[in-house]
DNA sequence: GCGCCTTCTCTCAACATTGAAATGTTCGAC
DNA sequence: GTCGAACATTTCAATGTTGAGAGAAGGCGC
């Protein structure tokens, strides 16, 4: 078999650990690895690519996903904490800076008082609309380097992967 | 065609951006999001699995370093802030407390006084080891939903976007 | 209605990382 | 040899997250 495929880093991980410790298989490790570093990638590209237009990556995270949650772009913080991954003690400190901002309203819910309710202004709306188009663009670029059978290919494997270690979408 | 793979976290988000931006192509968000995804799940396992050791995450991440380097097991502390992807500060207080604990030895390169030669002291290098064949282990439990062809089907694909995002080893 | 348990958000102290400046070292030019 | 630039690590203040716990509100059984 033609071995003209580039070696990335992870190749080189995995030689030195070949040479240490040869009873370990190393197949594992060439996965995991590289979803780590790939992940680790894409994420300084997308934070330098959201600084053009003066955001923070986490405030993305947060207008975007009031955003796609559709009319009336309205959520709990609770739904907020739930989607991005950290702690609800981080979660009221970017709902200030973003209230201070002037992205996003923050009310408490009438029908349920413990409940607060975070909602995007216009200004947020409006700049959500505008840098998704961008963040997408990017994104695509991002991939050029697969084609789209092998991009479609690299969803579907990550999906099983995903679907296997419990990732199922809470509510069908 | 029979529509039996599962849905996981991350088609529901495209499908809410699909009924909010339909303009927007949802194919790259599918592969980034999932890589995403899969490592942050990944991070949080491999958390968990290491706390059963008592090591944290990035004490691992050096002492495996150190082992895979081979003998004399011996990095600068330049080449360990290389290979962990944090900054040179927090590498400085990381190797403090590993001293502290007696898995590496701190010592300036005789030959060059502004470099610092971090090895791995006996304990440490007896730590690694026994670690890292329950570490391996460990991934193969997370990886086992894919088989052994899907699994290296998908290190293939992310190697090529690895590569084309110019992540290549940097010496050959 | 009355307790009691659960839910949801916010507060706060502890902790770790970042990023820039400081310190000490090497190397080349002259 | 001396000067200055480049280099490697450490120091330190600023910043943000975590995780525990408080406070307020809802819901269930009786």
């Amino acid at each position: 078999m033609a071995e003209s495929a580039e070696h990335d880093s992870v190749d080189r991980v995995l030689a030195q650990w070949n040479a240490e410790r040869p009873d370990i298989d190393p197949a594992p490790m060439g996965v995991i690895g590289r979803i780590s570093r790939a992940a680790a990638t894409f994420d300084k590209a997308l934070r330098d690519n959201f600084a053009k237009y003066g955001l923070q990556r986490w405030e993305f995270d947060i207008i975007g996903t009031l955003l796609r949650s559709g009319p009336p772009y309205r959520l709990t913080a609770g739904q907020l904490t739930a989607s991005t991954m950290v702690t609800s003690g981080a979660i009221t400190n970017r709902i200030d800076r973003l209230v201070d901002r002037g992205l996003v309203d923050r009310e408490t819910d009438p029908d349920n008082r413990r409940q607060v309710l975070i909602s995007l202004t216009a200004d947020g709306r409006k700049l959500a609309n505008e840098v998704v188009a961008h963040h997408a663009t990017y994104e695509a670029e991002l991939l050029s380097h697969l084609d789209a059978g092998e991009r479609d290919q690299l969803a579907g494997l990550l999906r099983k992967l995903l679907t296997g270690l419990g990732d199922t979408t809470p509510k069908d």
